[in-house]
DNA sequence: TTGTGTTTTACGACCTCC
DNA sequence: GGAGGTCGTAAAACACAA
């Protein structure tokens, strides 16, 4: 809190447009082939997963997750790594709906590790155009919304929504520390991270609610009244925790 | 190819906490 | 007062059927 208003003055934010695309360059320094750092990733547990301010749902909050389930035998990285090459060797494949999106390169491969690096690499913008959301013509803010500058939204790297929900899955509520070396790690700005949480948190949300009218209008034993129930224990019984994955 | 539905970033409004 | 939380939403990016 207080050490992010001094570290994230988001003055990489909205350097008009450049946020991303000058000083983020991380990912893609990290060699992007195989993803060494996934297989060196450290979670670092240790870190700060303790002073977790266990947010509403944090307690039951441990592993879990059908996002992860589908990591197979854990973090792994070398499945995670693999995963986004798509060169896993029969297996584990982000199965979630989550993940659709985290492996594109699954019939394509990842793209070439002299692929462009000023930039943001997203896969999956990247087999389209790299460098299309640079070539867009600066939108004239017509209606005076701020969003519409110059770059309304980049597409984060596998690699960093990898990272990201790795994290996730170890704390739904990410500390300020941690925070801060995921953003330096990731090329990210702070708030971006922050965000990031909280759209996954509400993606989270969303998703228990989903499973959760679903079995209310199959069988609806899972939990009738979901009053009774936190969304915690609720979460643990849709999304068992997947093996191997030690925070 | 295109139309359409879904997902992903990002923001604003509002709330709570310290 | 400032930080981060949820909620709702905009719009780009994406997936996919027709």
């Amino acid at each position: 809190m207080y050490v992010s208003s001094l570290l994230d003055k988001e003055s990489s934010m909205y350097p008009g447009s450049a946020r991303s695309n000058h000083n983020l360059p991380v990912q893609n320094i990290v060699s992007t082939p195989s993803y060494p750092d996934y297989m060196g990733y450290h979670h670092v547990p240790a870190l700060d997963n303790h002073g977790q301010p266990a947010g509403p749902w944090a307690p039951h909050y441990g592993p879990q997750r059908e996002d992860w389930t589908a990591y197979g035998p854990g973090p792994s990285s070398t499945t995670a790594a693999a995963q986004i090459n798509g060169s896993s060797p029969g297996q584990v494949s982000y199965s979630s709906a989550d993940y659709s999106s985290l492996h594109p390169t699954a019939a394509g491969g990842l793209p070439p590790a002299d692929a462009p690096n000023t930039q943001q690499i997203s896969p999956t913008s990247q087999r389209h155009s790299s460098y299309e959301w640079m070539r867009k013509t600066v939108q004239v803010n017509t209606t005076g919304k701020t969003r519409t500058k110059e770059k309304y939204r980049v597409v984060y790297t596998d690699h960093q929504r990898l990272e990201l929900e790795k994290e996730f899955h170890c704390n739904r509520y990410i500390t300020i520390r941690r925070k801060s070396e995921l953003a330096a790690n990731l090329g990210l700005s702070e708030r971006q991270v922050k965000i990031w949480f909280q759209n996954r948190r509400a993606k989270e949300r969303k998703m228990i609610k989903k499973k959760i009218s679903q079995f209310d209008g199959s069988s609806g034993s899972v939990q009738s009244d979901s009053g009774s129930l936190s969304p915690n224990e609720i979460s643990s019984s849709l999304f068992p925790p997947p093996h191997g994955i030690a925070c």
